[in-house]
DNA sequence: TTAATGTTCCATCAAATGATGGAAACATTG
DNA sequence: CAATGTTTCCATCATTTGATGGAACATTAA
């Protein structure tokens, strides 16, 4: 039998379906107590009793988009592991970072709510930590910094944490972080991947790595 | 003249001290939307009127927060600056961590503060921005990476700020992240601080490192 | 003491918010 | 068409939340 959430994603079109993509982006962009059921209900343009009639309360809605956006997450990983394969450990880093990026880029909502999650201790319990432990240890993996997802390191997940979460960083504060930099909106993607494999690769490889130049990009 | 915020860090016991260290702790758990003014009246044990007698509106309590916050993070700065001064760059940086690690370990509130107000679209005007945008500048220059503070370049802004939000990510998220580790409460900061040198010394000093070996620490 | 000033609490308000019942509209099926 | 199930909206509730006025109390200066 399909999920409630298969249901919505097979009619995108349909009111359940769009409640729940307004719900992802309001949800990532303030945070769960910053967003109210009526938010939601007018960005998709319904009475807020259509939007409890198809996913209850507020936290099961929250939940929703959270499995949802896990799933998606799942789907990238399978991506970076089919491309990765039997390439250098420098390559899968950079593919790695190439893909992430991309991905949480196209959509930001994901980084917000992913760091949300992390750090704001909210009171409803919409369970997070398998999942992301779950992501470590497959990057891990697709790094071969480990073999087995049952025995990863401390040290080897702590290095993958610090990668996945400044990716996470960039995304997610573009809005903070660029106007820092001062580049503009198509340089910012281009310095953030040079940045991480500059950082990053060298430590993993042993090497003095790429020292940043793979990706120029179109810097002012 | 003195500032309300000096007067109030004068006399710690006073009512508008303790509200604002309160509101600095419940503000950094639970973000500008999750907390009520109520939960910060009832922390201190006072009515809510007296709070809005000393402080006005919630969001002129936050503001208080974020300045008063911001000082302490640039005393910390100084005193990177001070030990940094002279040592090998390599040195430098495991000075920084060091100390930004243990001080944001001790005050865990900042960290929160900070990540929420980078990441969270709240519709409150808290100046957050040219702070951080300073703060990134001085480690630049005490990291030797620019010796101007108003021509930094954005790959260098970049780099440090991939180093300073790790701290961040790692203090704030440790309730969220030790248990993916699996590590206990004291092995944590070290295996941070571990991994932290271990990423990013390679890339900055072009060799491979100390390997991560600098600090053992008592991981099990 | 008296007046002025500063501080605290009680009672209360208006708006916002999460949530629901019930009627109407709509679609599907026999 | 009639019956049945699904979806949508209006009206409404109870609570929470930010905020204020005013009385009581404390402190200080004249």
């Amino acid at each position: 039998m399909p999920s409630p959430l298969e249901k919505a994603r097979k009619n995108p079109d349909s009111n359940k379906a769009r409640i729940l993509t307004a719900a992802r982006r309001l949800f990532g962009e303030y945070g769960f107590q910053g967003t109210t059921t009526r938010m939601i209900a007018k960005a998709v343009g319904i009475d807020i009793s259509t939007l409890y009639y198809h996913w209850g309360e507020k936290a099961d809605l929250y939940e929703a988009v959270i499995i949802d956006l896990n799933e998606g997450i799942e789907t990238q990983f399978k991506i970076i592991e089919r491309q990765a394969r039997g390439r250098s450990l420098a390559d899968r880093l950079g593919i790695a970072i190439d893909v992430m990026c991309d991905y949480l880029h196209e959509t930001p909502e994901v980084s917000n709510l992913l760091l949300l999650g992390y750090f704001s201790k909210s009171k409803n319990e919409v369970s997070l930590d398998e999942k992301v432990a779950g992501h470590i240890a497959n990057i891990a993996i697709a790094m071969g910094l480990a073999t087995d997802k049952q025995h990863v390191t401390p040290q080897a997940k702590a290095r993958i944490m610090t990668l996945w979460n400044s990716v996470l960083n960039f995304i997610s504060g573009e809005s903070f972080f660029r106007p820092i930099l001062g580049v503009d909106k198509t340089a910012y993607l281009d310095v953030v991947k040079e940045t991480l494999k500059f950082l990053l690769i060298p430590a993993f490889t042993g090497g003095a790595g790429d020292g940043g130049s793979t990706t120029p990009g179109n810097r002012k």
